[in-house]
DNA sequence: GAAAAGATTTACCGATCTGTAAACCTTGGA
DNA sequence: TCCAAGGTTTACAGATCGGTAAATCTTTTC
């Protein structure tokens, strides 16, 4: 039991639960895909539900880090950072692999407001719209917490258009409302 | 085989599936809960899959035909009922079985882009657009598919933000970004 | 009222689900 | 070298999955 171990599985359940779906997805096939045996699996999590719950906490960290850096490489003030968030959206709809926000989903597969998975999926978006709320402060805007919440309206709706539509335009529509948005918050 | 206990079946089916969602969902289940046998189940829908199909084809009737003579209730001009569409979802959100939007659920649960059940859910995205593009036309808009987009875009947003914050509020932020939309594509 | 036709039930199939017990390596220390 | 500890495997349990064959009940038709 390597200590590495456990993250590797963690991380390939995760590509595995983000394109096939929570439910769809059964031990058996975590099982073949990281060439682990089922005991062995059970060994590092004691029930799927664990297993889900770490693959959402590794998914937190490295998209927040991804998003975050990627944000800040595209602008270098607060409001030009808030603009660039839709930019890097457009950068996440345009890969192949993309299949919508896996907390999102993992909100709909479960949920019951008091269910783990649930509450964990939520606590992501609140963090989310907590360093929302710090851009458009810093940014200077009149009402930070509203214009937070304008933008991430914005984000999650983009993400959710995005995969029906199979295009990136949403992220730009997105954007131009938030440059509205923006202006009118500094004016 | 009366012709009236198919539409029940699916009615009753559509319920279980809003609620705990598709994969989640067991024929035996939905065998329990409409009291009828499997077999009958089956002599009604081929597959699972015609069963969740007929059940959005319910759901988009009922939703579209709920949500436009609500929205004609509100408000009696084509701008005016771009409007009234977040007052609608906000009474959408208040109630208690609110828990998002099946489709955006059976597009997340179905992600394939050429699977029956996730161009269905697609396609429900479509029409409503091209509703918002109808009125934003009739309204006048400078760039009615542009304008419908946007709304649109916050329309999911709201719907899916509501979902995590148990909260409608995001249907009157939602509103007001729309506001500020609509009358700059009318000035 | 009998028989054909159609709807419904019971009982089951093989596959897959989450999860586990017991045997089987593998490795570190004395 | 032997043994203990612990990770890994095979093999399986019990429940549930989607789906069906054959028997039973209900209705229609003559």
């Amino acid at each position: 039991m390597r200590p590495n171990k456990r993250d590797e599985l963690v991380r390939k359940s995760l590509q595995v639960f983000y394109r096939d779906g929570f439910h769809a997805t059964g031990m058996d096939k975590l099982v073949v895909e990281t060439g682990v045996s089922k005991t062995s699996m059970y060994k590092h999590f004691r029930t799927k539900e664990e297993l889900i719950l770490a693959a959402l906490r590794l998914r937190d960290e490295t998209f927040r880090e991804d998003f975050l850096s990627r944000i800040q490489e595209l602008a270098d003030t607060p409001a030009g950072q808030l603009l660039a968030s839709f930019d890097v959206l457009r950068e996440w709809f345009q890969q192949e692999e993309y299949r919508g926000c896996l907390f999102i989903k993992a909100g709909a597969e479960y949920q019951e407001g008091d269910h783990p998975i649930h509450k964990q999926s939520a606590e992501h978006k609140q963090i989310m719209l907590d360093y929302l709320t710090d851009l458009a402060r810093r940014a200077g805007a009149r009402d930070p917490e509203h214009l937070a919440c304008r933008i991430q309206l914005l984000q999650e709706g983009a993400i959710v258009t995005a995969v029906f539509l199979k295009s990136c335009e949403p992220a730009q529509e997105a954007r131009a409302v938030a440059q509205v948005l923006l202006d009118s918050a500094l004016a």
